[in-house]
DNA sequence: CTGTTAGCGCCTTCAC
DNA sequence: GTGAAGGCGCTAACAG
């Protein structure tokens, strides 16, 4: 392979076909007025050339990439990655490509700003419209479509689609109390993260509402990461009176709390329940299988793949906030407190 | 926020501010011979009509764009995932900005032509660039700098830098064999993937050189993931005579195992070794420490750009296959077997 | 059916 | 120091 610096224009092809550009351009675009003949002759110098069309100069032109973007902080965490996931799918349907743009987990400040930075750069330029999953800037300086996933905002001013979280921690929580358990543990996650604030406010909520009173020590914040989860958990083992369960902010947490209970030779849900949140994959042979709380996260990508592709063909939007309904999941890590607690 | 399809241009700016267009482009692109009070009255306008310029425009006129483009096939698999990580850190350090394309872990055939669409689509239009994460396809059509990660053939026509994986294996099996073990299970990897063939081969070649026959009902097959990684054990332990140790190729498959080992009342490792491969963050805390190979995925990201760098910049490249060295990273999954075996 | 023409938004000479 | 003009590769009229 030579990395000649001389791509093959679309002028190139004219010349080597005989033909002109406006031809070339017609059967690269699959007009239908172009005489069999010539089209198959244009395609097979393509073909020989190895042309292919240049983005920029097309998108320029023609105001239409067919692009639709993506920017998000951080490809490691779970619920960023299925968003991908459904968005990749949804895509494959409609007739788009998907661009990526993350700023690799690098977590300082200044990523409200290349947030931004990369809407303007992308949008109408390169792409027709920009998905933007968990923003941190609250506003964004664009003239064409964008839609949020998860923004920190409810108040904010672009088409959103957001989970529910706090009903989801509600739903966790009714079901353990349901099941008898008072003094339930609670591991967060990030409190930069609107969904750790949401679900830490429907596990007080729920509490307070079944008039438990709140206990500090019951609350581990860590970060959304096994490891955490894991060391979370270890807090409240150590405590003088242990929780009977644990509302684990998300799976991942919760898995690596179940290792930790595990490990001083406890069992799950024989001595104590967790409950997770999410529905990660791993959820489903975990321990026999995680009690958690679905927030069909893939499900988000692909409602704001169709926001979004309603926007780009100036179809009205039925709803500019859309809220991801969530279920709970139940499965093999929650037990009925014993009457004699 | 409105769309307004009336994208401020140059011209725009320009009007506003009451100099011509190529003042403005002075301006955007930090040139000297401006006058400190125009370049100051143009930035001013700028701001304030939230202008940004055409990624599109800028790179048909510059033919370049300071973007490099990132293609791989699956966001969910830790290895890209990784390289990804790395790259990202090592763009940020030069002055280039990064755009991925990922096909969605579709598994499908067709993912070669959209790898070999999408290189041609990207590379010399929006992109200076590419970097291609373990390429399907053998080839690639483009005039422009290409580096690929971890390529199928050894004998690939672009610049790569892959993972020493059968070096890596080898050493993995020869710190088992020194623990005395001489029956050693084998978890793999997906069979299209040049990792997962290589380190089954150092497997295989490190049992051959020692004199031990090869059983085949030792090498279970899976794909990489912890769910086959924890059934493919579960077969190696219903086995009529026990594998003392089990040699995974990757350390999602060696969590997975060490789970199902588990679960049986086996620890790890009085009762079983195990030894994974990737050395990914979990590793440092699963079981108390999984030993494993490292073979600095980010670091691969890392040294692919700076190939790509090189050759962007048209200086030489020292090499043209940087081949990552693998380092035995012992914890605590391991154990010497008692000489009564 | 096909060629000619006129820009898309921007950068880069070249004048002034 | 600044403006005017040309053209990057392409598409979309409009002619023929």
């Amino acid at each position: 392979m030579k990395f000649a610096k001389s791509p093959i224009t679309i002028q190139d092809v004219a010349t080597a076909a005989g033909v002109s550009v406006s031809t070339v351009s017609r059967v690269l675009n699959d007009k239908v007025d172009v005489a069999p003949e010539t089209f198959e002759k244009v395609q097979r110098v393509i073909e020989e050339l190895g042309y292919t069309s240049s983005l920029a100069a097309k998108s320029m032109r023609s105001r239409k990439t067919n692009v639709i973007g993506l920017v998000l902080h951080d490809l490691e965490q779970s619920f960023c990655l299925n968003v991908v996931r459904g968005v990749n799918r949804a895509i494959e349907q409609m007739d788009y490509d998907l661009l990526v743009y993350t700023g690799g987990n690098s977590r300082d400040r200044s990523w409200a700003v290349r947030e931004r930075q990369y809407v303007s750069l992308l949008n109408g330029s390169i792409t027709d419209g920009i998905i933007v999953v968990t923003p941190t800037a609250e506003t964004f300086s664009t003239h064409y479509p964008l839609v949020a996933v998860d923004p920190h905002l409810d108040s904010a001013d672009f088409p959103a689609v957001i989970a529910t979280n706090h009903v989801g921690a509600l739903a966790a929580m009714e079901y353990l109390l349901g099941l008898g358990h008072r003094r339930i543990g609670f591991i967060g996650g990030r409190p930069d993260l609107q969904s750790a604030v949401r679900r830490l406010q429907g596990y007080q909520d729920s509490l307070r509402q079944a008039n438990i009173p709140l206990d500090p020590d019951l609350i581990q914040i860590g970060d959304f990461t096994q490891e955490t989860g894991y060391r979370c958990a270890q807090k409240l083992l150590a405590l003088p009176v242990r929780p009977t369960a644990i509302f684990a902010a998300n799976d991942k947490s919760a898995i690596g709390a179940i290792e930790a209970i595990t490990e001083i030779g406890l069992k799950v849900p024989e001595d104590i329940s967790v409950v997770g949140f999410d529905n990660i994959e791993e959820a489903s042979f975990v321990n026999g299988g995680l009690t958690t709380v679905d927030q069909f996260i893939s499900d988000m990508g692909r409602v704001a793949v169709e926001m979004l592709i309603n926007l780009i063909q100036n179809q009205p939007l039925e709803n500019r906030l859309f809220r991801m309904p969530t279920k709970l999941i139940v499965r093999n890590t929650c037990r009925a407190l014993e009457p004699e607690n």
